[in-house]
DNA sequence: TTGTGTATTTGACATGTGTCAACATCCACG
DNA sequence: CGTGGATGTTGACACATGTCAAATACACAA
């Protein structure tokens, strides 16, 4: 039908050496391979603006390590003890929480340039799970050193807060729109969110390639996976976007727009 | 049939003086009047333990304005500039987001010794609305000035990040909530877990007075009111609950508990 | 290549919750 | 001491979404 979108989510080099490929944990030797936050092109996206060399320099003293993480494995999960942000590299996760009973309800989907574990600060421990939906690599971000840096930074330290308080902000979102959207209007509203996020790591601003199942889109949108199969063929079928399995083009995203604000708009 | 607790919500004395009703800002003096922080009987809740007298006095100096909300007044609306924390010190607040079509999502319910206004940080102006359910004294808190005090003082800092933190986990488990429970499964979470905040402030472990409509209730929990209604009736038929208008006695707290750990018990 | 399991779509039907309406109750206020 | 509006309860019915089932397509391993 068209043409998805094949290029990775992050412009890092995806060629890891092969010897290298077996190591979780790869520590950067930031003499030979330049690879701190300082020359990151995601900087802009999880670091402040308008840091100094020398402040750079303290980034990079504190981030220097990462972690390569499979297709399907965790990045961190419910209990473990939190000692890391994380930065998302390259690759695409999602975070979820599980209740007594094993339901699982995803809590949001994360690409590059996000930051996972914040839940972890409250109580020491992480309180969801994160796992990897394609190949990842994140930047370990020892906190406790984020705080030290914070406190020598005030830059660095309204960074923080900001991160923090925009997941508040998105959560506030995620309620709106659970608790009082139909299923159609839970779609297009995701669908722009992921696009949007997408247009502004670079791509396409009609095209994109879901990295998550009809489930754990379900999941995400308090939907059930045939309830979000439906909305799909509904919004193709009226030429609001083109969908062949997990690609998918946006044709009229201002009429998205109108189903996400009008509730009664059929 | 009995007698619900009839207790304000903070311990601190209701008798303000008739003169300074009408006003809405109360500087302190903290020499007449001892009402900083550091002898706040609420401060175990909303500041971090094992603080020094001259870290205490720090804290004294950065939280030195009160503001008296009345029943149904705003303390802060969406669009506003964001530049205090708001602490509650004695009432009741409830926080929501609006949609672009009026819908209004209840986000939370919030009392004495806990924190607004989070929402603000990520984008210097506040990106929801908070109301006085009952008349309540709230703290300004001089974000600038909780950030300066934060790079002074680490455990500061640390609770800082650990309130915001925890409003993030919070958010998960509503998003749990109102992904995948049903409706009584909702509201045996939410009498449980108001009860329980209650209880933590010295109030009864099985009753408790409702500070809201069952239509703030419904908003909250993606209901509607009659859903909340016809829930609590089945609650009080079943003899879990006792619910006289918004007086609510728990009879069996356990079965409540029952209730939200698995779906499927009818 | 064939086989096996996962993911997706679609249909038929069930059901939980929403919608609408009537009524009861209570509080604020004249 | 009434009275009107907000709040809460309950019933009848509608409908959006869930549930169950079947068919298809695809990815991947043997």
């Amino acid at each position: 039908m068209f043409d998805p979108a094949t290029k990775t989510l992050a412009n890092a080099p995806t060629a890891a050496t092969p010897s290298a490929r077996s190591a979780t944990v790869v520590p950067i030797n930031s003499h030979s391979i330049k690879v701190a936050c300082s020359n990151c092109n995601l900087r802009e996206l999880c670091m402040p603006l308008g840091l100094n060399r020398d402040e750079l320099d303290q980034i990079d003293s504190v981030v220097n390590l990462r972690r390569k993480v499979k297709k399907g494995s965790l990045l961190f999960h419910n209990g473990e003890k939190f000692t890391n942000l994380f930065a998302i590299r390259t690759g695409f996760f999602k975070s979820y929480v599980a209740s007594e009973d094993g339901h699982e309800q995803v809590t949001g989907f994360q690409m590059a340039g996000e930051v996972l574990g914040l839940d972890g600060i409250a109580s020491d421990h992480h309180t969801c799970n994160a796992i990897a939906l394609e190949d990842a690599e994140v930047c370990l971000m020892p906190f406790d050193r984020i705080e030290e840096l914070s406190r020598d930074i005030p830059s660095m330290q309204r960074h923080v807060h900001k991160i923090m308080s925009r997941e508040i902000v998105r959560e506030n979102g995620i309620m709106l729109l659970l608790g009082s959207m139909r299923a159609e209007e839970r779609l297009a509203a995701f669908l722009l969110n992921l696009v949007d996020r997408l247009h502004a790591r670079g791509f396409s601003q009609s095209e994109l390639v879901l990295r998550m199942t009809r489930e754990e889109i379900g999941s995400y949108l308090g939907l059930k996976l045939e309830t979000v199969s439906r909305a799909f063929s509904k919004f193709a079928e009226d030429g609001l976007v083109e969908v062949d399995k997990r690609n998918i083009r946006i044709l009229r995203s201002d009429l998205l727009r109108d189903i996400v604000g009008r509730p009664d708009c059929a």
